[in-house]
DNA sequence: TATTGTTATACTCTATAACTATA
DNA sequence: TATAGTTATAGAGTATAACAATA
């Protein structure tokens, strides 16, 4: 039998989720605008401007195969947001790498993504401070 | 220059956003255990057990060619979750509906997409409840 | 001999253009 | 003649297999 606190959280957490779907559309064309997929967008997530990730890493985080990976990161070094530079201690070891311009452009993505909607914008001081205390409280993000 | 309330706004957003994203593997998999690609959810969410839709309009929908929603719906009836009918007063139209086990994967996907994460369910009720008062104010989902 | 990344190849998803059947 | 949807074809993105360079 369910809880009252758990039937509080399913609601709590499908008004979040239905207000992130409904907003998505608005990322979407964020993204559209670079003309940047949103494969590229979870690409530049995973990069770094000071250290570079051998193309292995990067294909397990991605999920995908190597040979895809390549691939990837070819599409961003062409557009100048990464590049591969030869690791020192091992030569067949590419690090891949964000370059200025890649870091500028996430970070302008990145500011997009994080601007409240309409929705949140409109809600009052109190309201707003209710969900900043209660979603502070919400543990670290973790996978899962 | 930013208002104090503007502030509490993009904390409370990031806190969201950042929630939401953390969790986006979980409903990747969800998709992925079923064999569907978040395309095909997407599909599925834009049709109806009761009323079918022309291809037409569903193409608008997804942004796509009609030939490209061609293949989708073709994709989705082959796997028994979608299925095409004439329109009575137009013969070259065809109507797009979910089957009965298209509603179910749905209704199941759709059931495990707003499961709440740990990090919502460890809440209190006093927390929950703060949650489900503000974001319940946050005027309806909107395109934007 | 094993490993890293790339290249060769094939398959899926997507769009553009040509086509079929209705209207 | 125009419109809804499909089919033919070509271009992206992806995976598998073969390969080159290095360890």
């Amino acid at each position: 039998m369910e809880t009252e606190r758990t039937e509080l959280a399913r609601k709590a957490w499908r008004l979040m989720f239905d207000l992130l779907t409904a907003t998505s559309p608005s990322r979407s064309e964020s993204l559209a605008r670079r003309g940047l997929s949103p494969n590229d967008a979870r690409a530049l997530w995973s990069l770094d401007p000071a250290q570079g990730r051998p193309i292995g890493e990067l294909a397990r985080d991605w999920g995908c195969d190597p040979s895809n990976a390549t691939f990837i990161v070819d599409r961003l070094e062409r557009a100048g947001l990464a590049e591969r530079q030869a690791a020192a201690h091992d030569r067949r070891v590419k690090l891949v790498l964000l370059t200025p311009e890649g870091a500028r452009i996430r970070a302008e993505i990145d500011a997009e993504f994080h601007e409240p909607p309409p929705q949140i914008l409109d809600l009052d001081a109190k309201d707003l401070r209710a969900l900043v205390d209660a979603l502070s409280k919400a543990g670290p993000v973790s996978r899962g």
